[in-house]
DNA sequence: TTGAAAGCGTTACCAG
DNA sequence: CTGGTAACGCTTTCAA
């Protein structure tokens, strides 16, 4: 590991001073430097394979032409979906991503934040899952940069969101349309925040309809497809058994899939699956899943754009974007089966 | 945006140098400061929510505590899980990770590869899909941090590498004994060097068994599930149909289950389709997926230990890691059709 | 047309 | 025990 040739070593070589070869390299004010000193500094840092060292850049400049993004889990594609739609817009702003998982950790969070703010990225885009406990850390080590905050309100701070109430009145409106009255929800995820408000959505929906909510029939998991899997095996146990099943996404729908199968019940005729997010997988189970889509790229992409036009005009009012979703019926759900009573 | 406080902000606030308030929060030589001294530090410390600037630091240290990731395409879970290796080695290293996917072009390939060097990061590792194309590149730009390099060579640097050779034997061995001889391959993959190995380690089962390579069974095509499903479509309406499908990754296999099931074909019954990852996903398909097993998060921590390590010891000779493959067989492989007289 | 020097925020050496 | 100062590599203003 040769040391990095610099500034200094470039502007040695080619006999000018350091100021000369800056000019040069960052082709600025071109008139001022005579072509042949140019030549000869070009030269210099050809011979040499001189770069600019951006970190030292940054000091000068004060930005460093990095954001960062918080995500809750690896494991799961919607965080995906949204960093690459956060990568996308950042690169073409020749912006790089730094990409940290707290793990569903409630310390490592805590922890992620803190060392965020002493990096001196220009700007931050956080999906949070614990927001009591970061709450004040947030409002007190990111006075100093721009911080985008998906699904999580707090004074101040812009905010991209997720549109839940449509996606859930027009899926459960579905769903009891198909003749379903014992609508199972299975709620695990990430952003708790997103999780009750969806649950509060599902029972309003199913008080409005003039049916009971009960209790037996909704169940906490984790974020992960074995989550899915197991929660829906134990849901399915219920008796009188639901005849469908509101997932509170693609994964963990997909876990409920294969224990709709694993116990012999075929989807839909004998149990209707429905979920949310819609990642690129949805299309290709058995069968099909309906799912209100949400375009995580977009979200991505909408927070790191409300991010950027921050970063161009840090004193603007705090702004609040909405994500659509829709729903899209597929083939996971079908009517209620009426032959064997169990409605 | 207030302007973040800095160390001379402390010391002023102190009544000491600034050299006083690196010690103090430095915690280093305690004895060297007066418990008094330190106090009032402290305490200016926390009134102004003082927190040190890692890029400061960094400068003068010439350490960064990041390194680079760079994927071919975030959206294969295979990258993620390899992602989440490093990731989870690096956090527990204090490291930070910058995250780059070149979305398979070429140019934006070769472009990151550059800007990652000015970038003072501690060190990079590197999943290439166009090897001849960055190869000079790497060379040239990157003598001067350590890089790891992913199921690519390049003399003189770490590498790791999956094992193909074992997964692909066991895979045939497997097909062959369930009768199958008209296998197919598809084949679409992020990185062309392991899709390369691996059509020429199926090539050679086949002849070993005295089969002739059948051009019309292999297909290539690009690295999403929906090329998968396209793709088996296609392969597909080869007459005679084959009756197993060797997929090069899960997520195209999703894509093939998909594309079987439209036709109307059973698998396994009709056809066997196989692949490659074990993805967390392929326990859950439908039905699940018999598959050769890459610990891909494995494979991202063992080339993050490497980098570590050589960070540590920059001198050692250059080290290479395999990560090995196994076959897991499950519900998506079986006895070949006899009634239809395909053989 | 070029160069000298200040300054970004830190750390570490050397005096006092 | 504490403070001054040089250095990390760069950009930019001011002078020559």
């Amino acid at each position: 590991m040769k040391r990095r040739p610099t500034q200094t070593d470039v502007a040695r070589l080619a006999g000018v001073s350091r100021a000369t070869v800056s000019y040069v390299v960052n082709g600025i004010d071109a008139s001022q430097v005579s072509s042949a000193t140019r030549q000869r500094v070009l030269q210099a840092v050809d011979a040499l394979g001189y770069q600019p060292d951006a970190l030292a850049q940054s000091l000068r400049s004060g930005w460093t032409n990095t954001i960062g993004l918080l995500i809750p889990d690896m494991d799961n594609p919607h965080y995906w979906h949204i960093a690459k739609g956060v990568e996308h817009v950042a690169q073409a702003e020749q912006y790089d991503l730094l990409l940290i998982s707290s793990s569903l950790d409630v310390d490592r969070e805590m922890h992620s934040i803190r060392a965020l703010s002493r990096r001196r990225i220009d700007g931050l885009i956080l999906i949070v899952s614990y927001f009591e406990e970061v709450r004040a850390e947030i409002q007190q080590s990111h006075q100093h940069r721009p911080v985008v905050l998906l699904n999580t309100f707090i004074e101040g701070f812009d905010y991209v969101q997720i549109q839940s109430d449509v996606g859930v009145h027009d899926l459960m409106t579905h769903l009891l349309g198909l003749g379903h009255r014992r609508i199972g929800f299975v709620y695990g995820v990430a952003n708790p925040q997103i999780g009750r408000n969806r649950l509060m959505l599902y029972e309003q929906a199913l008080q409005q309809a003039g049916l009971r909510v009960d209790d037996r029939l909704i169940a906490t998991c984790g974020t992960t497809v074995e989550d899915g899997y197991r929660t829906t095996q134990r849901i399915l146990e219920a008796e009188p058994r639901p005849t469908a099943l509101v997932v509170i996404n693609d994964l963990l729908a997909m876990g409920a899939l294969r224990a709709a199968a694993d116990r012999g019940l075929r989807v839909p005729e004998d149990l209707s699956i429905a979920s949310f997010d819609d990642i690129n997988l949805a299309r290709y189970t058995l069968p099909r899943l309906t799912t209100v889509a949400v375009d995580s790229t977009a979200l991505g992409q909408t927070a790191a754009r409300l991010l950027f036009q921050r970063l161009r005009d840090p004193n603007r009012a705090p702004q609040h974007q909405t994500i659509a979703s829709r729903l899209i019926v597929r083939a996971s759900t079908g009517p209620v089966p009426d032959s064997d009573g169990l409605r």
